[in-house]
DNA sequence: GAAAAAATTGAGCCTATGCTATAATTCTAT
DNA sequence: ATAGAATTATAGCATAGGCTCAATTTTTTC
């Protein structure tokens, strides 16, 4: 199939293949991380909203079934980053407060800042959720920094 | 030992359950989505720029084996989203290319759009990767306007 | 036109993330 | 104190997306 006109042009030339591929490792590495930090963050919302993180709630707010809870959950703790008590909840490392911390901490700067725009609430927590385990310390700042300066 | 103050109905600053979990499932729907995205945009990189979108070339550039690719394109041509003449390269259908080109529309925005932060071109392009599967039509619409207004 | 190089295909394996169904355990209420 | 409800644990299955190794096919080169 010949060039389409229709099609939308680039406009700039392809990146060196060494360079994009690296790119896209990283995005990988992001997108790996990203449900860990999820759980992570929940855990933590719950726990600090005053109530248990149990296997069900965390199920309940993820979407998914328990067994599949239980399961990262068994995961999360080779990790290092909770700790369990059997039938009881799910408790936090000093590691997984970490990383807990740095993820609610990006969360809610691009949150706010997709707010500062004038995105909906909904819109604006949904986007959030997924587009904050891709924002690097840079853009994290530059996001900061721009909500700054419209004030 | 009675359940905590899970029984007490105070001011919730978690948002509803049902409503997160809605946000969560679409999260990870966008997720699966994203490869789709990442080899199709590509492909028609590669096409538009004039060569062939080879197998090795497709896995060298996302950083995949060969063998992961060819089996990405026996998925994307189940999905109709690509054609394959055997060692002639790959080729989008008009379904391809129609999410190609969407693909490519947001990525540009949103990587034209962090640039206009002071964000790195390379950090900017890491970033935009990752982010552009996660932009619904109002932010990139949000985008688009911050851009125009602070020209 | 045959040998070498390159590309594709296929088999088989692994891990991650989801599911259902069922068993075991703990909690709650009578 | 115990039956029933709630919760967690366990087993088994499925799909997606990676990998390596080896076989096949096409292209290139001499």
């Amino acid at each position: 199939m010949p060039r389409t006109s229709r099609s939308i042009p680039r406009e700039a030339p392809l990146p060196d293949a060494g360079v994009q591929s690296e790119g896209f490792r990283e995005t990988r590495k992001a997108r790996r991380g990203a449900l860990v930090e999820d759980y992570v963050e929940l855990i933590a919302d719950l726990i600090d909203d005053g109530n248990e993180a149990r296997q069900v709630d965390i199920a309940a707010r993820l979407g998914v079934a328990q067994p599949t809870v239980a399961k990262m959950l068994a995961r999360l703790a080779v990790d290092g980053l909770v700790s369990r008590k059997p039938y009881r909840g799910v408790f936090l490392t000093e590691a997984g407060r970490k990383v807990a911390d740095e993820s609610r901490a990006r969360h809610r700067v691009v949150e706010d800042f997709l707010r500062s725009l004038g995105v909906s609430e909904e819109v604006a927590r949904i986007d959030a959720e997924g587009i904050e385990h891709h924002v690097s310390a840079e853009t994290l700042e530059a996001f900061r920094k721009a909500m700054t300066r419209g004030r």
